[in-house]
DNA sequence: GATGTAGAAGAACGATCATTCTAAAACAAG
DNA sequence: CTTGTTTTAGAATGATCGTTCTTCTACATC
């Protein structure tokens, strides 16, 4: 079967992005990457320039082939809470397969490793936390119906909440190695997220 | 006033923990810890004995001097959800103090960029999270009381939910500049504390 | 098979890294 | 002031970094 050039690139950028996600930016030279990717340094360089914008393609490659399949179940039509049931049921499968640590989310990896400069990549993670923000906000939304219990702004702040605990989970996961430690977590969340739209006095 | 020797090696310890605490450790040179701290290269090296080492001395200070007095208000004797809400209120001040972003927490910032094989620094990021989750526990435990709704096993969960929630706000302030944010996400962590010790029907 | 071209391997380069070493400054004790 | 010790600034070192360049191989076209 012959190989387009287009079909090369992309899985560069799919070896790439896995090492990158491994250990960070920083950790990871350029002999690592053409070792990892099986592409020449001078491959690299022609097609994305340098070290930092190879990066940013992986960036954006994380959010189309890591991200948006294991959003879908949110970001579908008329999703409900059962979607983002959905959502943790496929990643932690991916995590069981993995053995041992997860990479956690490239996204928070990153986020805790920028020098407070780098603002072309500060941009690019703070379009992800709006994204999963804004998944989770339709789906609470929806949930809550039209004359639910919990006002707009109530619904955002659920939301945003839902993005920093689940921000939190993939972060423990570089930590733990017990698939049943994320569960629990994991469904304390949803647990947490179907009271308040119940509507919990307070 | 005479410096002693402890004393300005606390300094040093301060300032180095600091400038680890921005962008991590694999950013932070040894140039930058001598600009930093003021203390020459060959102090460094015979005090310490070498980058790493510094570093791993930095996350035991960053526990006495940082996660202890912060922890305070959890760990104290008899302490109940209100010791929670002091915990939140004196770091959310910390942040507004800091003006912009926040550097999150140096533990869960650490967490995002070990290699797989930094095992003694993993070691002391696992006593970190046990460290929190035992002060969350033993907070929700004490407020469940002699008779409450909850088992030991849900006391358990709840306490780690809590830390990796935890985590994830702190996450989070790297990325955003509103501390309204931040305080909404702590509040509603609270009130699901308090909603759940009180006993909510799945 | 001859020729032209694209890609790969890896040497070369300058910069920067962590670490060590040297030499001078700073300070204490007599 | 002299001597002895500690601490300093900063040069030297060897390794590794990101990047570029040269060389060679592989393959398409005629």
């Amino acid at each position: 079967m012959p190989r387009t050039k287009s079909q090369s690139r992309e899985n560069l950028l799919d070896s790439a992005l896995n090492t990158f996600w491994k250990t960070g930016f920083h950790v990871v030279s350029m002999g690592d990457l053409v070792r990892e990717t099986g592409v020449s340094r001078a491959g690299i360089y022609s097609d994305f320039g340098g070290k930092e914008d190879l990066f940013h393609a992986c960036l954006d490659r994380y959010q189309d082939t890591v991200v948006t399949p294991a959003f879908a179940p949110i970001e579908a039509e008329g999703a409900g809470i059962e979607g983002i049931q959905k959502y943790f049921d496929n990643l932690l499968a991916r995590f069981e397969d993995s053995g041992g640590f997860g990479k956690g989310c490239l996204v928070g990896n990153t986020l805790s490793q920028i020098p407070e400069d780098a603002q072309e990549t500060r941009q690019k993670l703070r379009v992800h936390s709006d994204r999963l923000t804004a998944g989770f906000r339709k789906v609470l939304a929806h949930e809550n119906g039209d004359h639910g219990s919990l006002s707009d702004a109530e619904i955002e702040a659920l939301a945003r909440y839902t993005m920093i605990s689940v921000q939190g989970i993939w972060s423990y996961s570089r930590l733990t190695g017990d698939v049943a430690e994320l569960r629990a977590a994991s469904d304390m969340l949803i647990a947490v997220l179907k009271a308040r739209l119940r509507g919990t006095p307070d």
